[in-house]
DNA sequence: CCTGCAGCAATGTGATCACATTGAAAAAAG
DNA sequence: CTTTTTTCAATGTGATCACATTGCTGCAGG
């Protein structure tokens, strides 16, 4: 039943080697990194297994695992949807995601080699060039990518997965935090990354960090951005902020 | 089939209003953490299945979630295991731990009233007890009751999945750090952390937690703990000492 | 005695079915 | 017309089955 509509998930391609049920969550968590799936909006088991074609058993794995992840939240009554934001989370994300990310970034410092940083330079001018073409989904899988370059290069790297729950938790509103997109002026903390990693300056990283999370997604601040969602949405939150 | 043998499952009460699924996640989990299930051994599905007296469905589902927490791994072969420890490993789950914990409980403090206090300085108590009992693993327990009571203080908390993520990675080497009870001489870092909270001192709160993560944890360092449970375990671990 | 190779048992994956619970629409009572 | 009750479709949960893959074991060939 095609009832609850507005369901598009994208349709990536599947790996050979790839199970039903990892297929199943890359979608899913495609849509949701990407803003896809609008908040408070339930997901149905059969209804999600219909519009990929596929039979319940991997979705409900699938379901599971983003759960898991934080991405999904579970009602009592089992009902699975996007959590809802409201500006104290968004404000616990962010500091959250500052703690972990510099964390991560100090403890991959040691290992970053030249070669890894001309990657990190590749990577950084395919976002200018996804901004100039106004493709800004493209410049977010880019700057996702960009950090995760950095922390992987910690060969004992453990934290990527923490971050990217966070990562997840954030998706349902990077489409907001496009939208507005202010990056006219915006400094490149990339560049000032790339500088400290090249001296090995492990505080100077930190600062950079810090400053481009703070730049990419606090500076929409608490104010306008989630008043438009919480007050659309809201089930118990009446007015917030 | 009971031929793996050696998987003895905590039997815990069924709750009411839970599902199966729950039941055995929960099963499952409390087996980690306590270190019941030695690294390396394969886990089943039907041989877990069949020792709780369960279809092979809710098993699947736990599993999976387990795995997504990071608390066991899925090799390619999709054989799911606890993961093999390494120094390296050890040491960033160790220095995560702490740049976790003390953001959580930085990020907690404004909220902390001297009822929760209390409540901190009831269980602490119950560790000491513990202590004198010879009771390891309830001190365990309840040294991690503490610190969730801490970080939960904050009422838009969201870090705490992340931190019980990372122990639940340390959990299958408590039973290590356990065996070597060193607590003797252990500076009783919990009061420090009491004090601080008392004086909403977040810089002595974040020493105290961060002394009290080494304490528990990394004073038995890399060097023997490590080499008992690796050495033996190289890569598929030919006698578990 | 060692090395491939074939065959088989074990295991994970995915589909389908039955059942209990939930949520909401419809009906009855005030 | 409002409120309560009843009923029923929708949904999640758990069990069972069929199938493909994995990995081991034993056998044959070197």
């Amino acid at each position: 039943m095609s009832k609850d509509a507005a369901l598009d998930l994208p349709s990536l391609e599947r790996g050979a080697r790839e199970t039903v049920g990892q297929w199943v969550y890359r979608s899913l968590r495609a849509a949701v990194m990407i803003g896809r799936i609008p908040p408070g909006q339930p997901l149905t088991i059969r209804g999600i297994a219909e519009a990929l074609g596929v039979s319940t058993m991997p979705v409900r794995e699938a379901l599971r695992r983003l759960s898991a992840e934080q991405a999904l939240e579970i009602r009592d009554s089992r009902r699975v949807l996007v959590p809802h934001m409201t500006p104290a989370r968004f404000r616990e994300l962010c500091e959250l995601r500052i703690a972990l990310e510099t964390h991560a970034a100090e403890r991959a410092l040691p290992y970053i080699t030249p070669a890894r940083i001309e990657e990190l330079a590749a990577i950084d001018r395919g976002i200018d060039e996804a901004h100039a073409a106004g493709d800004q989904e493209r410049a977010t899988i880019l700057n996702q990518e960009f950090h995760r370059a950095i922390y992987t290069a910690n060969p004992h790297q453990i934290s990527l997965s923490l971050v990217e729950s966070v990562w997840l938790q954030l998706g349902p509103f990077v489409r907001l935090a496009l939208s507005r997109l202010r990056e006219h002026y915006k400094i490149d903390r990339h560049s000032e990354a790339l500088a400290a990693m090249r001296r090995q300056d492990a505080f100077a990283l930190r600062i950079a960090i810090e400053a481009d999370i703070r730049d990419g997604i606090a500076h929409v601040g608490t104010s306008e951005l989630l008043t438009a969602y919480v007050g659309s949405g809201g089930k118990r939150m009446a007015t917030v902020g």
